[in-house]
Order: C-alpha cells, then structure tokens, then sequence
DNA sequence: GTCACAGAAATTTTT
DNA sequence: TTTCTGTGAC
C-alpha cells in the first residue's frame, strides 16, 4: 500500500480498515468481496480518488457499472473526494477531472468505444442500436419470411428464439448443448433455429445495427483483436468493474483483453447476490478471479453500515443455506432493533391492504413513503396492491416491469427517427409503414426494396401509388422522412423533430389504439426528454441503451423531488438500493422461488439469492408476507384457488429469527366474514329486513 | 393484399 | 392479459 496523501488522509478517516485497504490498494488485480450494505459505492469512489491523487489521468480510467444511475452517483462521489482534495482552490478543476472518467454500463461503453475504434475491425461507426423486443420483431420476421414452423409443429415464439439465441452468444456455446440443457423441448427445431440464427446475423449487418449482445461480442473482438486490443489497452491505465457477479463469459472476456495480468483491474462484488444467471451472467466469474489473476488481492467488506443486526442474522441465516460461496459473515454494530416479520395474509387482497396499513402507519411514525419499498419477484405481483394504492389516493413508483419506453406508441415514434438516422433499418422501416392504413408486410417489403435500391433517397417513395386508405397520409409521410433525413433537420434540433413526427403521427394513434389521449401525453413528454439531447444519435442510444426506468420518472423529471411516493419495485431492480421499511410480497412458493425456475439446483440457488436480495434491502423494518391463498387465473385448473407453502427458503431454524404475526389482529377485524360469526339468525333477519327500508 | 375478428395457448427477472 | 394463427370479408 503506499502512502496516502496528506489532503486524502483526513477523507480517509471515515473508512474502516479493510475498506481502506480496498481504497489505497497498488494497482495490482484486486478483488473485494463486499458483502450487501458494507459500503461499496463509498469505497469504490474512494479507490477512483485515489488512483486519481496517485497520478492516474481520470481520463484514463474505466468505471463500469450494472445503470447508469450507479455511474453517475459514482462519479459525484468521486467528484465530491477530488473537490476536498483540491480544497476549493480547483474546485472547477476537479470537477472537470472527474468528468472525464469513463464511466457507465458494459453495453453504453461498447458502443461508445465501437464507434470511435469501431473500424479497426471493420465496423462502421454509424450504426444504430436496437433493443430487445425490435430483436425478437426482427427475428420474428426472419421466422415467417423463411417459412418456418408451418409445418404443422409448433415453433418457439420470438421471445424464446431470441432467448436462444443470446444465450448462445453470451455464453460462448454451440447450440446443441444449449437447446438440451435449457430448452429441450426445441432440440427438434436444431436446423431450422440455425438457418434463422444465420439469416439473423446476415440482416444485422445488411441494416447497420447492433442488438445489446452484438455491442459486447464487437466489444470483445475489438479488444481481442491485436491492432484493436492496443488502442484499448493503450486508453485505459484502470479499469473499475461494479457488482461483478453478474457479468458474463463475454464481460469476463473483455476485461481480461483489456488487462491480462490484472494490472489496474479493481472488481467489486458480491456472489451471494448474483441474479442475472438468465442473462447468461456466472457467478463463476467472481468465484475464479483470483485463479484467472495470479497474484489477487481479495479484500472482504463485512462490517454492515445499513441493517439491524436482528435483520442480519435472518439473512445471514438465509444465504448460509445456500450452496458454493465466499465465507462470509455479516455483522452490524446497530446491535437493537425489531425482529423482522413473517407476516400471514388469507390472499394477496389482505397482503395489500396489511402494506397500505403498515406503510401509512410507519409515515405517521415519521418514515416518509420514499424512505419504504414494497419488493416482488414479478412484475404482475404488485398488481393488488397498485389497485388499493390507487383507490386510496396514495403516489407510487414502480420500477421493472414494462417500460415507458416499450409502449407501443412510444417504439412507433422512436421508429421514425431511428428510420431517418438509419434508413437501412428495415425493422422500423417495417413498422412505420404498416402503421399506415392499407400498407400491410408485403407493401411495405416491396417499398423497402425500392428505398434500397435508391441509395436510401425517400423521395423515391413519392412516385407510389399510394392505396385508398391511405392517400392522404402519404405524400405527409414522405415529406416528414424527407425531412428528418435532411441535413438541416438535425439543427433545429431532436425536440423539433420529434415534435414532427408527434403531427404526422397523431391521427395514426386516434385510429390504432384505445385510450389514445394519454398515450398522447406520453409523447408529449417524450419531446421534453429530447430537447435535452444534442443530437439524434445521441437520443436514440441513450434511450435505448439507458430507457427512464419508471414511468413516473419520464413524466415528473428527475428534478421534481419534492412530491412523496411509495417506492415498488421487481427485486432486480432493487439492487444496489435501501430503504428504511422494506415489504416483500409473495414470499410463498411458486412466486419465491418462481414455478419457472424450479427445473435445477442452480436456479433455485439463484432464487434463493433474490429473496437475500430482497431482505437485505432493510435497514430497520421488514416485512415478508405470505399469502395462503393463491389464485390462478389459469382456465387449465378447475378450481380458482390453492393452497400455498410459505418459500423454502425460510427454513425453521430460520423462522426462529423472525416474527411471525398475521396481517390483522382478530379485534381490530371488521370484515364480512368476522360480522357473520358474530351474529346471530336474529341479527341476520334484521339486517334483510332493513336492506329495504330507505 | 389488408384487416378484423375469433379462438387457443402461454404467462419471470433486464442491459 | 398478450401473442399467435386461421378465417373470411373487402
């Protein structure tokens, strides 16, 4: 370790010690295991302020994170460290300084890096993104024009195709022994899934597009290759790498072209939190870090900063149950604190109205709304408990989930954009000219061919003849793509053009969907969102790569804080998040763990690390509830409902660290069912007869 | 060729 | 509740 700096010294105080060793570590591989709420933000930033006094140029420094809302928490950390150093003589410098760490996702740091080393192995550097679902409506494509799955057997639906095939590439694997391990039931489709895959890849590059895979594969060649691998390992002296145990073979891989021998490679992580493994994310990358850099330094961060230690000793309970991991035991000094509960509801009805209660009742006590989570496995969990919220009046946000930007309105916009950016794009090509009435898939194929040959000029288009349904949205329609695509559009800049494409579009919208008015507000926010953009490309990456995680968040702004709302969210996205009451629903099996993920040790291990997730998000309260009564909505059961058995994954020793409470005392009842047992014949007379009297 | 409608089937987590 | 396929009207 060398030494600290005097100006560091003081900010240094605050860590403990293996923090500190973390933080003022040679640039040797270093790993840190950081257990959950051990201060891992806090110690990264300190590291990145460290390497920076050492000398380090923060230009050259790579800072990879799992959002870019962890990046730039980061970077204003680091910011914060830089400005004491410079103890306001450079203020501005410092800020400047740390502004130009690279920092970021995998996937926004592999286009950003492919467009400017791109060429070097032969890829354009004007190449647009797409995002899942356009990848599966380009599949999809693909699927009917090469005929196949008519032949009677059912074919995968795009979701899975498009599945199968990222696990392959992600993992680095053949097909065979992904279809026989994942999805057996599609080993009989092995040819024709290779013929799609192929005209798959083809089409990728005849559009000039990447999906997220092809910005890591590129990636990852780019760095591998050895021309390309120079002018990387040439740009970066550090490389930073967050929440580590959900990365993948191909993440893995780009770190150690970057950096063969771990020189200035820091990876931070947890794998008692790994829970990407369906994003093809192995928690065998943090598990053999240091077999694949010899010579590791591996820092462990067991001191937790966030929950009571009642709370602890439940998950820690939890998580030791579970099967290969780094040794690990959290302690807390917050030594007092309330047990956390198991709370039993009758149905997901009562769970709902047991949270509304409990939130409402804590808010009295003096915890704002913002300062409590209510965490689910899936995002139609939370479904119950949005409608109660709903009725009473109280503001939430739900993150995961479907997202704003994958409405359909919202992707029918984007298309037009991304079209006048790319006119190679056949898939929004696609689907903009199917929006118009009368020009179904074959119209709209037979215009793209004539785009194509054309040198993509669409005034080509202005010599069709449009069909009736259409006649008046056609000559507007080339007119709007002529003019996005011209130079000058670009200059009044993207909120004027996305304004424009609102005009043409709006009338479509009337006709195509139901409740037609709000999803005109959406896009009218979504101008707003664009007048902060500098260009077209620029909007169209950032949204794809990095799209508003809530609803909410695109309508009221980041920068409208004051107004208080309950905070609901998937457990995925919860990670790296804490709040002071945390209710976790449907802790019951099938929901934890998920019936989808039952088929393998390993995927119920991972659900197993969800719910430890889950419960380590509480610093003070925490609730898991578990409703008995599970309904289906599924016609295939005759009966409405069963039965359900709390989650496995709370054992009876662990159970005896908990609270076990119902939703509702009995007293406090004043339901139907408890009025029934209650009265008497008598009693019910007398209320039918009073039914009708006015 | 396009569109609208009907019926069947499947239904997690996300950069 | 969404997604896919088949059918028949225009």
């Amino acid at each position: 370790m060398s030494e600290i700096p005097q100006e560091l010294e003081e900010l240094f105080q605050q860590l403990n010690p293996e923090q500190r060793a973390a933080a003022c570590h040679d640039t040797g591989p270093l790993l840190i295991i950081a257990g959950a709420g051990t201060g891992k933000t806090t110690t990264l930033s300190h590291r990145v302020a460290y390497l920076i006094s050492q000398g380090i140029d923060p230009s050259r420094i790579l800072l990879l994170t799992f959002s870019r809302r962890a990046a730039n928490e980061m970077i204003r950390r680091v910011d914060n460290l830089l400005r004491a150093l410079g103890a306001g003589r450079e203020r501005s410098v410092a800020e400047a300084r740390s502004r130009s760490i690279w920092g970021g996702t995998f996937h926004s740091t592999a286009a950003r890096l492919l467009r400017r080393y791109g060429q070097a192995i032969g890829l354009p550097d004007d190449f647009t993104i797409i995002d899942r679902s356009d990848s599966e409506d380009l599949m999809s494509s693909i699927r009917s024009e090469l005929e196949l799955g008519n032949n009677g057997k059912k074919f995968p639906r795009k979701g899975t195709l498009l599945e199968i095939y990222s696990r392959c590439v992600n993992t680095c694997s053949k097909l065979e022994p992904i279809l026989e391990q994942h999805y057996p039931w599609c080993l009989e489709h092995v040819d024709d899934l290779k013929k799609l895959f192929q005209a798959f890849v083809d089409r990728k590059e005849k559009q000039n597009i990447l999906d997220y895979d092809d910005l890591l594969i590129f990636w990852h060649a780019l760095a591998a290759d050895p021309a390309g691998g120079k002018l990387l390992r040439g740009q970066f002296e550090a490389v930073l790498v967050d929440e580590y145990q959900d990365t993948n073979v191909l993440q893995s891989g780009i770190l150690k072209n970057l950096s063969p021998e771990g020189e200035g490679l820091t990876v931070v992580g947890d794998d008692a939190q790994s829970i990407y493994s369906f994003r093809a994310a192995t928690v065998r990358n943090i598990l053999d870090f240091p077999q694949a850099y010899p010579g590791t330094t591996i820092v462990t961060l067991e001191e937790n900063y966030r929950s009571t230690q009642p709370i602890l000793q439940a998950t820690n309970q939890i998580i030791d149950e579970a099967h290969e991991r780094y040794e690990k035991n959290l302690w807390s000094s917050k030594l007092t604190g309330e047990a956390p509960f198991i709370v039993d509801c009758s149905d997901n009805n009562e769970q709902a109205d047991f949270v509304v209660q409990q939130v409402l009742e804590h808010r009295e006590a003096g915890i704002p709304l913002q300062k409590q989570a209510v965490l689910f496995r899936a995002s139609n969990h939370s479904l119950p408990l949005e409608v109660e919220l709903a009725r009473r009046n109280i503001a939430y946000h739900k993150y995961g989930g479907l997202k704003f930007i994958e409405t359909a309105h919202v992707k029918d916009l984007m298309a037009y954009l991304r079209l006048a950016e790319n006119p190679r794009d056949a898939v929004s090509g696609l689907r903009v000219l199917t929006l118009l009435p009368g020009i179904g898939q074959k119209k709209a194929q037979q215009l793209l061919n004539v785009l194509a040959e054309s040198q993509f000029r669409f005034d080509v288009w202005s010599e069709f003849k449009p069909p009736a349904a259409t006649v008046e949205h056609w000559p507007l329609f080339v007119r709007l793509m002529n003019n996005l695509a011209s130079p000058q559009s670009e200059k009044k800049g993207i909120s004027a053009e996305v304004h424009q494409v609102r005009t043409f579009y709006a009338p479509i919208l009337d006709q195509q969907y139901d409740n037609a008015s709000a999803r005109q507000r959406d896009l009218e926010q979504l101008e707003q969102v664009a007048s902060r953009f500098s260009s077209r490309m620029s909007f169209l990456e950032e949204i794809t790569l990095d799209p508003p995680s809530s609803t909410q968040d695109v309508a009221t702004g980041s920068d409208k804080a004051d107004d208080d709302f309950l905070v609901l969210s998937t457990i995925h996205s919860s990670k790296g998040l804490e709040w002071d009451a945390v209710y976790v629903l449907q802790a019951a099996d099938g929901s934890i763990p998920s019936e989808m993920s039952l088929e393998s040790e390993e995927e119920i291990d991972e659900e197993r690390r969800l719910f430890y997730v889950a419960l380590t998000r509480a610093k003070n309260w925490l609730y898991v509830c578990f409703p008995h009564r599970q309904y289906f909505q599924n016609r295939r059961w005759n009966q409405a409902h069963s039965y359900a058995q709390l989650t496995r994954f709370v054992s009876s020793k662990t159970l005896s660290l908990f609270q076990r409470r119902p939703a509702f005392n009995a007293e406090d009842l004043d339901t139907p069912q408890e009025a029934q047992i209650e009265t008497t014949a008598e009693d019910i007379r007398k209320n039918l007869r009073n039914m009708w009297t006015a």
